[in-house]
DNA sequence: GCAGAACGGAATGATCCGTTCCACTGTTAT
DNA sequence: ATAACAGTGGAACGGATCATTCCGTTCTGC
């Protein structure tokens, strides 16, 4: 083999590339796409899909926990900032910039997670944690971790056709968001329990909404 | 006829608002809910729906039209206020708590409008600027009422299981977005286009994410 | 009683989609 | 060379989902 530019192996290795990345934006783009949209988007057969993926399932589950990955992967880099706010921002920031949302927990629901993945969600809410930890002097009362959650949804719900223009609006609101956090003042009704935010993640949670 | 309590014409008439309130329920929970799913939440049968709208185009044009209606009777039952900021905040408190979202821009896109929709939906916009312009002077510089639009989008995405709650949550935030654009500041980025706005009211508009 | 409005719900027909299958193409190892 | 095969494209299959229609029934208004 070596490096024959054309070879099969060749093709095959950077179908692997592509066939994720264009799974990835197909689903962002609507998580309930079928696996034909996928392998015309990779301008591959449906054979190259199944040859790496068991199901459709299995795909959905690979991009899900490489979604988790990511978003481990920008708490850590954050957590490096010295300056918490700049940390907590620029983490938000990054998470709503790759559209983390919409490759985790709007995919969530459709498979059965790993154990592995559900470890993974876990750690994913003690660095969400850590980072939340270092502002919560800065925030007014009463504002908890899995308010978070709550607005890294609410930005993942602008959503417009130019996903270039999508980014921009959601830095937008993040920004509004962010300054809201730190009105003094108390926030109306309870915040979102753990329990609320993690239900996403067991199986059969249905889509509602269009 | 006259007043029967339990006569055919009787029940007819009852089944006209179970249905139209089966619908809206259903049709928040799920835009993309099958009519079997009305006709079971109504207690009736498929006949019964066929029998009022000739098909579930229909049907949803009518909810959505609805939804407008409501719109802008909050807008207007709102302009009456006498300070501008209870006014603005009551009446997207009204339009959150009702899901106006949920039976309009959500069910938009599915049918082919009227005419008159789209007559309504010009006054909507209009009657929102009218609130708008009351507290402009209180909000931070750059915000335009086509914000609004999204901060309504914003809410419309806090969705859980239980209604209730979901309102709670939805008010929760409402209220951080409302504080935040009081604060100072720019916001980065240019604000939606009118165009960005409406363009939901056009057909063909495909769901986008699940 | 009778004509028919109103109805419940099963049957129909179309569409969509995940998955499988098969013929084909280059590659590799002998 | 050439056999054996990994890798592939895309058509075909089978199940599921739905909007809509249809038919037999019930009850009202006269």
């Amino acid at each position: 083999m070596s490096d024959s530019t054309a070879g099969r192996r060749r093709q095959a290795a950077r179908n692997d590339e592509t066939i994720l990345a264009a799974a990835r934006e197909v689903f962002i783009a609507d998580a309930k796409a079928p696996m034909a949209a996928v392998a015309e988007r990779a301008g591959v057969g449906m054979s190259a899909l199944y040859r790496r993926y068991t199901g459709k399932d299995d795909l959905l589950r690979t991009l899900c926990h490489d979604g988790l990955r990511l978003y481990i992967a920008e708490a850590e880099r954050a957590a490096a900032e010295p300056d918490g706010w700049t940390a907590f921002a620029a983490f938000l920031g990054a998470v709503v910039d790759a559209d983390v949302h919409s490759l985790t927990v709007h995919l969530a629901g459709t498979f059965r997670p790993t154990a592995e993945m559900y470890a993974d969600a876990v750690v994913a809410g003690e660095r969400t944690a850590a980072l939340f930890d270092r502002v919560r002097g800065a925030l007014r009362e009463g504002v908890t971790v899995d308010d978070v959650s709550m607005l890294l949804e609410m930005c993942a719900a602008i959503r417009l056709p130019d996903p270039a223009r999508t980014m921009e609006l959601r830095r937008r609101y993040l920004a509004l968001l962010l300054d809201g956090l730190r009105v003094d003042g108390l926030l109306p009704g309870p915040p979102p329990t753990g329990a609320e935010i993690t239900r996403r993640w067991r199986q059969g949670a249905a889509e509602a909404g269009g």
